[in-house]
DNA sequence: ATTTCTGTTGCTACCGGGTGCAAACGGGTG
DNA sequence: CACCCGTTTGCACCCGGTAGCAACAGAAAT
């Protein structure tokens, strides 16, 4: 297979110099139609393209964005990094998509990242120790840092997220008025909790509504099946008289996993034994079958301010949009 | 904010020439212990790290492999996508992750994947016209293609699939075994469902059981809503005597959906009334709610082989490998 | 006819590394 | 001390573009 075209080939190919082919391809750039129209042509017959590689290195710009991810389990993932690689593409840059896990962790991420010359780091969602990461930051020319869909906690890295002091809110104003009072909580893995934000502001607004005593635990991660097993734990040890009537989970798919377990092994009717509340309004939420009470995100505000603060057209500070209660039966 | 150190200027602190720098970080490259040191200690000092940009140009090769999708309602794209970033980050390559959808089709994306001199592409179950890539295929240069989850149809283009014959015989066999004689199949867009082969499989293997009459409907994506719209669609416009027994959705999203339909709207009993089968093991088909009967492709396996192709330890050529048959209470 | 201006084109230098070859080095051998 | 040989280092040139200045042509102004 041969290779590609280069911009000297064209260009002896049309009788032009090379620079005479760039320009050819550079909108706005200094040309005459006659020579622009051989270049295109002698381009077209050679099938040339120009090298986005070459133009990177010496624009000092890839027009690249690492997005980092480091939990798949969760189903609402898959919806933003669609309106994400969406409006990025319209942006004319594009997601390089880096696992985050035990062999990958976000120093080698991000050292990876810079070396690639990447344009932006976007932290997905993931769980860091700003600790970890403040040190890098300051090292000399990294990619600008952005934290979307969780708190950020970095002095000088901005973070898209949804109104979580908001969102709680309006959840255990809502659960109150539905007449609950023995309210629990249950994290995913319980580094993050702070990160989220969302035990932190139930506990607090139940307690400004008088309710002192919230049951919390948690998940070992953020899965369906973990969800199950954490709720189970908390089922066999508490004697029913004392379990909550509400529990909210810190996301849709650890609440979809209790709301099963609740449901089939332990029999209990939901919400009439025990209301379940989840987070982020993901599709199966809404079917019949769990019909959860749930929040959304305001998914498509928060991509488009997070682009926006990338391409430049937004300053890059921490963004809070408000979010959406979705009520449904489950409580 | 300074920019990144370079080679030369690494070269000058340590005293040496750039070359030696460079050869400091080449594995197995003729260095002297001595300069090794002295280039590591101030290479160390001024932060460098090679610059993978460049690199990139100068070795003709991205270590970047572009990944197109373009379904994300199915939730079984995450795992899969896990597992693929997981292990090409293992082996030193980085996925680019492409959303096609109208305003970016393949031939766009793959003209940048191209641009960008990506070292391979995965067309990850994305719906194309094997026409339309057939003709770029044979443009000079193009970075090897592969489709991973789907057939590929185009002549040179490997791809690395589950089974279809073999899952659909399986099931087939299964739900003949339990008795059910008026099986009908529901499949996505219908553009795909020759690329699946699962319709086409399902109907044959019905047929040498000496059933010929297979229902056939379409949803119009692949999402649950679609799934339960074209279910709602079958059930009102059929005869409840002339119902299929046994109703098998191209994918578990749908099937999710169908059930969803038909016990929530329609009151059926899921399998007395009507039996349901999927396809792929998402999560939550094993949750109580649900117990969908599906089919789980290998994932692990693909991803591997995949990948090994990708590296060239694997030849390229087209791969089908066996999945297994997850019967549940749906069935 | 000369000057000035404007649009167009070519050129040098550069982005930050990689390759292959030649020269320098240094130790052992005859 | 000359010679040989393996290791180490420097160099010219290359990867495929981009930036900005200088040169040039033809038209317009003087």
């Amino acid at each position: 297979m041969r290779k590609r075209a280069t911009a000297r080939e064209v260009a002896d190919a049309a009788g032009v110099s090379k620079w005479t082919v760039i320009r050819a391809f550079t909108p706005g750039a200094s040309i005459a139609e006659e020579s622009k129209r051989k270049v295109l042509e002698a381009a077209a017959a050679l099938n040339y393209t120009p090298n986005l590689l070459a133009r990177s290195l010496a624009t000092n710009s890839t027009h690249q964005v690492a997005v980092f991810v480091d939990d798949f389990a969760n189903p609402q993932k898959l919806p933003f990094l669609e309106t994400l690689t969406e409006r990025l593409q319209a942006e004319g840059l594009v997601a390089v998509l880096i696992n985050i896990n035990t062999h990958f962790d976000h120093v080698h991420a991000l050292l990876h990242a810079d070396q690639r010359q990447v344009d932006a780091v976007i932290l997905f969602g993931t769980a860091f120790r700003s600790e970890t990461l403040s040190d890098l930051q300051f090292g000399r020319g990294t990619p600008p840092m952005f934290v979307l869909a969780r708190d950020s906690q970095i002095e000088g890295v901005p973070a898209v997220t949804c109104d979580a002091e908001l969102a709680l809110r309006e959840i255990v104003d809502h659960l109150f008025e539905r007449g609950y009072r023995r309210p629990g909580f249950m994290t995913g893995a319980t580094v993050l909790s702070t990160a989220l934000r969302r035990r932190q502001h139930f506990v607090e607004f139940w307690r400004k509504k008088g309710v002192d005593d919230v049951a919390v635990f948690s998940a070992e991660k953020y899965s369906a099946e973990a969800g199950a097993d954490a709720v189970r734990g908390y089922l066999k040890q508490t004697n029913p008289a004392d379990r909550v009537d509400v529990l909210m989970c810190e996301n849709d798919i650890l609440a979809l996993g209790a709301m099963d377990e609740i449901r089939g092994r332990f029999g209990l009717r939901v919400p009439e034994d025990m209301a379940v509340v989840g987070f982020d309004n993901y599709e199966l939420c809404g079917s019949s079958a769990y019909s959860l009470t749930t929040y959304e995100q305001p998914r498509d505000e928060m991509v488009e301010v997070i682009v926006g603060i990338i391409t430049g057209r937004l300053e890059p500070e921490t963004v809070t949009l408000p979010g959406t209660l979705v009520v449904r039966n489950s409580t």
